[in-house]
DNA sequence: CAGAATAGGGAATGACCATTCCCTATACCT
DNA sequence: AGGTATAGGGAATGGTCATTCCCTATTCTG
């Protein structure tokens, strides 16, 4: 598969993933619907955990991203033959998708959780700030971020991806949005913040904080967070 | 040239470019740090412009990266020949390293002027961070930053071009530094600010906008930089 | 136990890509 | 004019990659 030849405007590409994008999975398991245990689908059933496959295909294409992850980077990181995969997905293309989604949930999942854990709008977005610090630092922020990776690898080339890392960026940006907003209900947060305003910036840090650590640039996070809290004075 | 498969912790890489980068350029004209005229090489001289090639090379890899970008990408965009290509570079890589450079050398003169045009150090910052967003705005924002996309592209798998890539990024972080201390010598900002952690946040505001623009969100200059203004209160 | 349906695995296939070869063209020098 | 040195350009090459094929294995149904 070939994403397409140069020149951006005019904007020429005769792109295989234009259209609604449609979950495909041949034959899906496990992902029923049903209540459990699951109706037995038809067929063997699958051998693998495709959230354990799943994981291993994320930390390959965080560290190598799309085009330089080859099929064979695929199988040896999943442990997975070739034709297993292509059992379990159309193509190269259907195994980044599923690991985006697996990606974004946990990732989001994991921010949720770090400002629950805040006692005010104030605390709760302080707290989302030093998680993005620490997924950005060290090992795990030279593994890079997907959603990063994607944005910047395949944005411009691949319509599907760039649709569902702007709408992956947009919900970051409204959820911190939503922290000033109750920030503000609650009093931790002056009035005269611009909510939108400073949860675009904020978004413009978190992710410019995935460049810098993916570039093994040290990141402190008390001195990192403690400056970008003057956007909530 | 394949960069080498999978794994990252332990980096077991074999990677072909480890050693010291040397300039390689087979017979490399009119780059002569001689006084001009520029005594002439012996052989057929370079018929095409070697800027302007090279700027062409950097607009295919800003907009497909560098996996992305085949040779014959190259040769479209530089509209030069295969072997043309490869009399003047030693590979691809080569001419990787080259755009980078070129990028890089426009960049940094855009932003320094861009600092010129503020009368204290303040309003110096705050025109470097205007036009860092229009630079990530529009049509220029979704071609992308050259920086950026390395980082995130090749920082990982190939040391050469994460070694300038870290270096770029300080070298951005601390032209920041220096006019932050310049506008506290010069009154137009606290001295309380605390400029190595401030600087480094803002390297993370612009290349967080580079990405966030990538993605298409609309970024509003005036109101993303009047918000980022705080950190200088 | 036969049949249907799907998974596992690996060899085969066809396309594409980076690089090299080689022939021609153009400069300078004597 | 002949020699040397390099550039221009495109065909040939060898390797890699995504994808398909096909054979085997395992489950459920009847």
């Amino acid at each position: 598969m070939t994403l397409s030849p140069s020149s951006l405007i005019p904007f020429t590409t005769t792109c295989v993933y234009s259209g609604t994008f449609i979950p495909y999975y041949p034959a899906m398991q496990k992902t029923a619907r049903r209540s459990r245990p699951a109706a037995r689908l038809p067929g063997r059933p699958r051998e693998f955990d495709m959230d354990t496959a799943l994981d291993r295909a994320v930390r390959v294409f965080r560290e190598r991203g799309y085009h330089a992850t080859s099929i064979g980077d695929l199988t040896a990181a999943m442990r997975l033959a070739t034709g297993s995969i292509y059992k379990a997905f159309r193509d190269k293309h259907a195994v980044f998708l599923a690991a985006f989604e697996r990606y974004t949930a946990l990732r989001q999942q994991q921010t949720r959780s770090a400002a629950a854990r805040g006692a005010n709008g104030r605390e709760q977005i302080r707290n989302v700030l030093l998680s993005y610090v620490e997924h950005s630092r060290g090992i795990e922020g030279r593994r890079g971020c997907l959603v990063v990776g994607s944005a910047v690898e395949l944005s411009a080339l691949d319509p599907v991806v760039g649709a569902r890392v702007s709408t992956q960026l947009a919900s970051n940006e409204s959820f911190i949005a939503g922290l000033i907003r109750a920030g503000q209900a609650d009093g931790s947060i002056p009035r005269h913040v611009l909510a939108d305003d400073t949860a675009r910036l904020m978004l413009c840090i978190t992710q410019g904080m995935r460049v810098v650590g993916k570039a093994r640039l040290p990141l402190d996070a008390e001195r990192l967070v403690g400056a970008a809290m003057k956007l909530l004075a």
